[in-house]
DNA sequence: AGCACGCCGACT
DNA sequence: GTCGGCGTGCTC
């Protein structure tokens, strides 16, 4: 595909580069032209930046001060959509195309040239003496068939130095070449077999596969039971997309999952694929970047920021637990990585596939409405069935203080671990407490930059803050009134339920799965994989443990607290303790044992905690809807979130109220506006933290209204302004 | 983002 | 008298 607007040598041509200049920068078109898409390095001030050419230069810059861009570089230009797509991301974000730009080339090393690295092959020569490590050397070389290797492969196979392999060089045994250090990715077999499908699986691969050859635009939910297949499905949309020659992106909501997909993926096509994600090498990252730009990549499996790499010819972005949240953080800009995928694909031609057991309302409501088609996958793989799924009332319970596990639910893993099975007690809570109080006097221990409680971990031996990360070892004396051996540990944590397990199943292996407890994404998952593999009998965990790992001996799933989540005001509280209970529970059970979860609630005629037992999701997502619509909440309505923060409350503070003061723009589009309130964490890193919420109707051009709006006044020294349209919290 | 220019306190 | 604090402004 090559782009029309060729510029010849000097022509005025517009620079989008990723300073952080709010504006277009002309420069004139290097020595042997350019065109739009290219990939430059251009001058600015003493410094060369990356830029790329966005079209015709815009004039009105002094022509005498305009300078000459010093080259293109050798990459893959950009594609006419991912500058569409580029540009109404900015738009919808309220993010500045300097910063969308930076979000495309995450990639180090782009400004190089290709770098090449040496490689050995057999050649013609005879060695003058044969020795033994010459021979192992020659033996390598013929098991992997004539491939060229590096010199450290070589070494590693054949067990000799380095200077074997230079010495045969030398005489000729061994050919030196150079070949690219970006190569690309092996080539996946989508005709071979898959899993075996049931009836309803195989027809919803079929729906989900129409469309993909030609450039067709669609978006489906994908809604199934954990263990219904969901995966398997999708996996037949991507073979058929690699069948019709364009691209796959996958996303995954959290790291700790692509390694057991990456697996899949495996046995299924035969090959690995690409992976992009902030825990690989920089190596692996230029080479995704570019293979990905070049078609040398045909599936991605990433994190969000994938939806950000440069394909040539994307035909399905498959979304996995669309409904997490983590698919809307923060990222050099604010979005939602579920409806930026849906954006990309109506520019590019491609389907997309939105994966859950528990989606989002809005996706469910989408759905509904018929925007987006939907398939719902009903069976559970195999031989398992749903949990059976039943309350533990509380309040009808004896407990011990300082205690969270119910007789009821004890005797419960009692009988799991005497029919050697495995139960899952879940905690969204880390640390050993969440409130560490002063009995002499009545002090709670919080951090001193952040509005937030200190939290004890015990297994650390330090208090550490959730919102900054600053820790510190846990004192004898109380920080404000200085009294020692007064200070007691409040509520629980997973740690604290380790270790009431430990001491209620003395004869049981207990292990704790929260993601501070391990330095790094390989050691977590390498003891998920112990986990699942039976070397723990009661598992402890957070939420970590609800995102689609597999414990193939789990049976029970014991909810500490049911209602953690259901406290506070936020719309979307019901919602998200619905997803999160039903996706831990769904836990258990997955082979050919059934399971069973229990959740330990307070209130068990609560309609959230009614709809996750009885299974009524479709009414649970009516009924919430139906709230919504009542109140015009999204997705019936449109809002925008605003924060502002900086070291001074008074000023940030002020700048909110003159905010509110002059709301003019937002009245103009009917838009009601709310605050300034103190953020729900109202200090964070000695920042404070106001918030406003712009709440409009889903027809109202909200961003051109809040950006006009918030942009009244200059922001001066060390205030901050964010805007986060569609934000996950209501409050 | 860098890196300049530019106007007010404690040093040789 | 200067060195240097970081506040505002510019980069095609």
């Amino acid at each position: 595909m090559t782009r029309q607007d060729i510029f010849p040598p000097g022509a005025l041509v517009s620079v989008l580069t990723t300073q952080p200049l709010d504006r277009f920068l002309d420069y004139k078109a290097p020595e042997g032209g350019c065109s739009v898409g290219d990939f430059v390095e251009v001058p600015l001030g003493p410094r060369r930046v990356l830029g790329v050419v966005w079209g015709p230069g815009q004039g009105g810059y002094d022509l005498a001060k305009v300078r000459p861009i010093f080259g293109r570089l050798d990459v893959a230009p950009m594609t006419e959509d991912m500058q569409t797509f580029l540009t109404r991301a900015g738009d919808y974000t309220l993010t500045p195309m300097h910063a969308m730009l930076s979000l495309a080339t995450r990639a180090p090393g782009l400004g190089h040239s290709e770098s090449r690295r040496k490689v050995y092959r057999l050649g013609h020569g005879e060695p003058d003496r044969m020795t033994d490590a010459r021979a192992r050397v020659l033996d390598a070389m013929e098991d992997f068939g004539g491939a060229a290797l590096t010199q450290s492969e070589i070494a590693q196979a054949a067990g000799v130095s380095g200077s074997v392999i230079k010495g045969l060089v030398k005489q000729g045994v061994l050919e030196e070449t150079e070949t690219p250090r970006d190569l690309p990715y092996p080539v996946l077999d989508p005709a071979r077999p898959g899993k075996p499908l049931t009836g309803d699986q195989a027809d919803a691969a079929a729906r989900l596969s129409v469309g993909l050859a030609e450039a067709d635009y669609g978006t489906t939910l994908l809604q199934g039971v954990t263990g219904s297949g969901k995966t398997e499905v999708y996996l037949e949309a991507v073979a058929a997309c690699l069948k019709a020659g364009r691209q796959a992106l996958v996303l995954l909501p959290e790291i700790a999952l692509t390694a057991e997909f990456l697996t899949r993926v495996e046995e299924r096509f035969g090959a690995r694929p690409a992976e992009w994600h902030s825990g690989i090498t920089q190596t692996e990252r230029r080479r995704c970047w570019k293979m990905v730009g070049q078609g040398g990549a045909q599936l991605v499996v990433g994190a969000r920021s994938a939806l950000f790499l440069p394909f040539r010819d994307l035909g399905l972005i498959v979304v996995d637990e669309e409904h997490d949240t983590s698919y809307k953080q923060e990222d050099g800009a604010i979005y939602s990585a579920r409806d930026m995928a849906v954006l990309r694909a109506a520019i590019c031609g491609a389907r997309v596939v939105l994966a859950s057991a528990t989606p989002s309302l809005e996706s469910w409501v989408n759905a509904e409405t018929g925007k987006y088609d939907k398939l719902v996958l009903t069976a559970r793989y195999g031989a398992a069935v749903l949990p059976e799924m039943a309350a533990i009332d509380m309040r009808a319970e004896d407990l011990a203080p300082s205690t969270w596990l119910s007789p009821s639910l004890r005797q419960a893993v009692q009988a799991r671990l005497a029919a050697g099975e495995q139960a899952l007690l879940f905690l969204n809570r880390r640390g050993y407490a969440p409130v560490t109080l002063c009995r002499a006097c009545g002090q709670q221990i919080g951090c001193e930059h952040c509005d937030a409680r200190m939290v004890e971990h015990r297994f650390q031996k330090r208090l550490i803050c959730h919102q900054c990360g600053e820790s510190r070892p846990l004192p004898d004396a109380c920080p404000s009134c200085k009294v020692e051996g007064k200070l007691a540990a409040v509520g629980p944590g997973v740690e604290r339920v380790a270790e009431e397990a430990i001491a209620a199943f003395p004869e049981a292996r207990v292990a704790v799965l929260s993601s501070d407890l391990y330095g790094s994404a390989r050691a977590l998952k390498e003891q998920i994989g112990a986990i699942a593999a039976g070397e723990a009998d009661v598992i402890i965990g957070t939420q970590l443990v609800a995102k689609g790992h597999n414990f193939p001996l789990l049976t029970l799933v014991g909810v500490i607290d049911a209602d953690l989540g259901l406290q506070g005001s936020d719309l979307r509280a019901a919602e998200r303790t619905f997803q999160l209970i039903r996706q831990v529970a769904g836990r258990a059970g997955r082979a050919d044992r059934p399971g069973q979860a229990l959740l330990q609630t307070f209130q068990p005629e609560h309609p959230v905690i009614k709809a996750i037992l009885s299974g009524a999701d479709e009414s649970f997502w009516r009924a919430e809807a139906a709230e919504r619509r009542a109140l015009s909440m999204p997705p019936f309505g449109r809002m925008a979130g605003i924060v502002i923060s900086g070291p001074d409350l008074a000023q940030v503070f002020d700048l909110g109220n003159a905010l509110a003061r002059q709301n003019g723009p937002l009245a103009a589009i009917g838009a009601e506006l709310y605050g300034p309130a103190p953020a729900p964490i109202a200090r964070i890193r000695g920042r404070h933290r106001v918030r406003l919420l712009v709440k409009a109707a889903r027809s109202a051009p909200l961003q051109a209204a809040v950006a006009q709006w918030a942009g009244q006044f200059p922001l001066r020294g060390d205030l901050r302004l964010r805007i986060d349209i569609d934000p996950q919290s209501f409050l």
